[in-house]
DNA sequence: GATGAATGAGTGTTCATTCAT
DNA sequence: GATGAATGAACACTCATTCAT
């Protein structure tokens, strides 16, 4: 099982596509992230898929409805299964330092972001042009992420482990450390030679330095 | 005089151009940064410029050419004039405090930021297609800024006012603060109602407890 | 029972179809009525009649066989049954006076053009494009109805109830104005207010003022 | 100067085209003609014409902007020069007898048909597609001339030249019998061998006895 | 007999680019 | 320097038709 099939399984669980649907979607999956969505014609993707130009628009109305149903579900997997089964997990397991709690969610987050590269690079290009998508992340990932989130920095604080600031604003600051370091990592200088052992206990301590009451 | 026209001035400082070369580049600037560069066509452009589509050709021999006149210059004039006559002001004015130097730092990203922030949103899109300005771009702001700014740590680290961790480990850590603040604040979100002083310093305090020699 | 099933045993009448296949008649019939046969397509054809695209070419080998199968049995039957059944009746039955044989063909004609209105706009649409079609039409319609009609001309002429001009003459003009007439009410300005029977009348007038013998 | 440079040229006046425009406009015309607007191509037209695809777009935005273009301004053509200049000249010249009025009505009216067949064809088909035609040759024909007419008649009826029928019947009437005619002669059946002098004058005399006072 | 996924040629339209004026 | 008509390849999308199930 090729590596796509695994990011097509993973985004749409259940669903069951035709061949020819999956041979579309990784084909889009693959060339929307590389090329950008509007440089993408719908020709390129059918010849990458193996597959008639009318087949596509046979699953999808339009080029579109195809970039949407890629982009879309991946926000809703984010927060939901990988997030429920995984995050969540993180989450609610009773770690009794945050330092712990947040080494599980950088990590956490480390694995997904390596597995849905593809997508996520589209859906980072696209957000600026897909109103749709930037409102359905917004509710999605602020509302239901952002929200467990401050939970759990509420729950530290209590413990004394974090500094009296608004959760909201610990919660900024954290999210900004792990995907700044995250996004630098993958997305921009995936090239580079990083230790990621290293890199990700600097990233940490830093936080926990920035945020943890003076002694 | 326009915004538009304080771009233009800001990025080709000593250029001089014919009035529809102007007006070319300011509806380039406008359409490429709110529809992204390839779903905006040159006749949009030429339309939006009140120019003909074949004037737009006679100083741009592509429309790529086009993008990278507006794109390029842009990254020499982030290291160049406002870096040379603000940043380094910012890095070379003997700050005594890092807090000091940071807050200065922050400030100054600010106001460029938001001073040119629709040539930034261009960059930002089409630096994953566009080969080229990823490298100019890492040459000139990874070898010089990252530099100075390094030096920069390095000098406070000498002072004691920053802990002892790889000098280019904290640079990425504090640019990771600013400009992870600056671009939620002003692209992810600028629509949310935003305290910006209460959050700079937020954000300022974070790094300084992150990155302070415990005491 | 629906108008169009009324058409459709109109048309075919011994004919034994499927559910299915009336459906798609039915469905075709009303849409390239309304938006002509070029601009219509099989996949609405097949949407409106609830049946699957493969099933209107199970039945139909080409589209333009669809069409045909509509269209040339309507000339068959406007010669035929309803002509055989009802406009020879007219013909065959000895009207001593001319003016209530004329009365009669227009009631008769008004009848089936009203019935069978949306087949007949088809037909009207498709002569110039269709060959085959308006052969046969020539052939049924010329020789056949044109000819019957030549002879009761012919009939009424030797009563001296028609002026001496050559039948085929007095037939054009016999049949312009009945068909103009139609024409004008039902297909061209079916929506303005017309009162029938007062219409009816100074056609019929005209028509035998205009052919009669002097006296 | 072709049939079809003459048709463009009493069609569309005083408009300055390109060589290229015109060749489209004439490509449109004689495809339109043939094969009807909807089974026509743009490509076909651009291939006749001798221009790229996109020179056709370049001049009308839409494939029906072209229809449009053509078919329109020959409504308004019908109603003005050539009815203004030709038309109006049967109407205002006071002929003292009905019978003159009519053959010259059908003698312009034949010259004006055989001259804009391919045009005219046009019109009669897509009348029933196209709602903005109906509708602007309803305000034209049907007010303007229609009314003119009417005039006419009343003059005659004065004259004691009609019958007492509603001027509205008898121009119905009259219009019937000579478009009819028309309509049979050169778009029914142009191939039939017509005796037109005969035919017509049989046409006209039908009208008369039709239309006349009893003596 | 009926389905509907699949096809690939074809659709109207847009595109970046050229070039004579 | 500026124009805008012209290009033809490419675009997203539709079509009538086929065929395995």
């Amino acid at each position: 099982m090729s590596e796509n099939d695994f990011i097509i399984e993973q985004i749409f669980d259940n669903e069951n596509f035709t061949e020819k649907q999956k041979k579309i979607i990784e084909a889009a999956i693959e060339l929307f992230s590389e090329k950008g969505y509007a440089s993408t014609s719908t020709s390129e993707i059918a010849k990458k898929a193996g597959v008639a130009e009318g087949t596509i628009f046979r699953h999808y109305k339009t080029k579109k409805e195809l970039l949407m149903s890629i982009v879309m579900p991946l926000i809703t997997k984010l927060v939901g299964p990988i997030v429920v089964n995984d995050f969540n997990k993180v989450l609610d397991r009773p770690y009794d330092h945050i330092e712990d709690f947040l080494r599980a969610t950088i990590e956490n987050r480390r694995a997904v972001l390596k597995k849905l590269l593809p997508v996520i690079k589209i859906v980072l290009q696209e957000i600026p042009f897909q109103v749709e998508l930037k409102e359905h992340i917004i509710e999605q990932f602020a509302e239901k992420i952002f929200g467990l989130f401050v939970n759990k920095i509420k729950f530290y604080q209590e413990k004394g482990q974090l500094i009296d600031m608004p959760p909201n604003s610990i919660a900024r600051l954290m999210l900004t450390n792990i995907l700044g370091y995250l996004f630098s990592r993958y997305i921009l200088f995936p090239n580079f030679e990083w230790d990621d052992e290293l890199e990700t206990e600097r990233t940490l301590q830093t936080i926990l330095h920035g945020l943890s009451p003076k002694e």
